[in-house]
DNA sequence: TTGTATGCGTTATCAG
DNA sequence: CTGATAACGCATACAA
């Protein structure tokens, strides 16, 4: 238990040179030489005497906190974590760090939260939900730059960063017609906005490859497994069924592995799964395991900390593409 | 884009007082005694001028920063957000914020992360896993109090806060034999710190129950579904098969389940299930929805919080209990 | 109850 | 290349 802490005049006292040559060669400035040999010496004096830069001091000089803040509700939910984790990479990469609040999905008591990180000078806010969902932020978020992710501000007064839906149902359709399938159901989401993206990169898919669109194969519901057991389950009643389902969700599509099976069908053999989402638990402990669309969370995260960090206009109504995870229902 | 922020000396001048008089309302001091009117007209011109208080100058005068640091791989994984959630809300209350910082679970280059922690003077550090393991912290931790959740370092230098395991046996069994079963399987896991407690808790409240205790009844394997289907499968091979199963693992039920309708047998009609952890998309989207023990992270989140404000060494071996979830499968 | 003076650890400016 | 010196915004001992 030190008394006191090390300051940078300690360290100077102890080579014998002033403060301001300390701060040079411990912030690694270019535009002033020092001498190798002074170098070495601060360093050494650096660990011997166990200094650390108080970050608080510094930030009251420079007036620079690389403190980012990002508030987001996707820990108090199930998926999503890739938003902090390609976040805090990126920002990491660029010396900076997240200042994370977790909130809930419901709660707007947020204000006092942000209000906590404008007093801890954040240079930028990342606002990032585990849904795909329209938010309001308190007025004061303002002050700093703004992105959203995953979400969109209710009066489109700030950039979001977010899925590019209609890329996703466009490789997960195109998987399956690349397998062979010509008759390709689509369970989709009841009406949230990434529903039609969904869709329409569907029909793309399959007016490339000639395939027409059976308006009769595509159903829509909510996003859990007791719907898509329903829709499945009344699809494979039609007199020309599928051959191939694309599931809005991997719970949908966990539903719909039920009403397969119990129409005495097997997966993949008759007929091919793919899902959405790539909520690894679902997707990976299904038997089959799940070929399923990744959502983008670990890009999303990264691309919000470069918005932030450059032009952060260019990113509005930008979008990025999740990948294919093949595993074994296609 | 105000040219320069307003500071504590702009309200004094506004309002024409001290800067002393500022910092003591706005510190809401009770040691000194302010006249009513005094606040007011000073709250009034913070307002008026959007006055915020500077973190950083703060912490550099006062030596307190109020800074807690969580690192964790449970941002990476699909569950154990709970933890950031509990210790936030614990902090909130308390005035303190969390800084987190996201890890891999292999992950070993958080000696730099911890640096950077340490830089912003954090007063306290919390080191959380998903998983229940053993981990070895970087040195310079020892500069802070240190509270592990969820883990224990190998060296046992730091206190743990874990869940307790054989309190979490003795529930889901106690459930089992509340139901009426007292042929009660048991697929635990196979020898991380976690399982003999489990099969402790199992044994005790079978004990109470006077229900003999059948080593043919217990198995153990991996934490998966595969597992828990093969197990499964084989206990139902038994010539006197349990009516009751308790899984280690969703994920473990989540394959016993399938095992138990190849049997032909129905859930909770034949075999009633009880898994462990409550793995939300699993236990809630399984058909019958599973019935499980939740593992208490908000609450292990919270202890963290609580230790490192009060008497750390109290918590020393502390163990904080789980509850049940009841849904359908028993 | 309020005001004054000082120091916290850094960075920045400017002169050597 | 290096060294004084002055901010930065706030808390606090001390004086009034």
């Amino acid at each position: 238990m030190p008394s006191r802490q090390v300051s940078m005049g300690d360290v100077a006292r102890h080579v014998g040179l002033s403060r301001s040559t300390i701060s040079f060669v411990i912030n690694g400035r270019t535009d002033i030489r020092i001498a190798e040999e002074t170098k070495r010496r601060v360093w050494e004096a650096v660990a011997e005497l166990g200094y650390r830069p108080h970050a608080g001091a510094r930030s009251l000089a420079s007036n620079r906190t690389n403190l980012l803040g990002l508030v987001t509700d996707i820990a108090s939910s199930p998926f999503g974590g890739g938003i902090i984790t390609g976040a805090q990479r990126a920002a990491w990469e660029r010396g900076q760090v997240l200042l994370i609040v977790s909130i809930d999905v419901d709660a707007s008591a947020d204000a006092a939260m942000l209000e906590m990180l404008l007093e801890r000078r954040i240079e930028g806010l990342i606002y990032a939900t585990a849904g795909h969902v329209a938010v309001s932020l308190p007025a004061s978020a303002a002050e700093v730059p703004v992105v959203l992710v995953h979400c969109e501000d209710v009066d489109g007064r700030y950039p979001s960063i977010i899925p590019d839906e209609e890329h996703g149902g466009y490789t997960a359709t195109r998987r399956l017609i690349d397998g062979g399938h010509r008759r390709i159901g689509l369970i989709n989401l009841d009406a949230p906005i990434p529903a039609a993206g969904r869709r329409s990169g569907y029909e793309r898919a399959l007016r490339e490859a000639d395939i027409d669109i059976d308006p009769t194969l595509i159903v829509s519901g909510s996003a859990d497994a007791g719907a898509g057991y329903e829709l499945a389950r009344q699809m494979f009643r039609h007199p020309d069924p599928p051959s191939a389902l694309f599931c809005g969700t991997d719970r949908v599509a966990m539903g719909a592995f039920d009403a397969i099976r119990e129409a005495g069908l097997r997966i993949p053999e008759d007929v091919a799964v793919v899902g959405y989402d790539d909520q690894e638990i679902v997707a990976s402990y299904l038997r089959p395991a799940l070929t399923t669309v990744a959502l983008p969370f670990e890009e999303m995260g990264a691309a919000a900390v470069e918005a932030l960090n450059g032009d952060i206009e260019a990113f509005k109504g930008s979008v990025v593409r999740g990948s294919l995870v093949e595993r074994a229902s296609a």
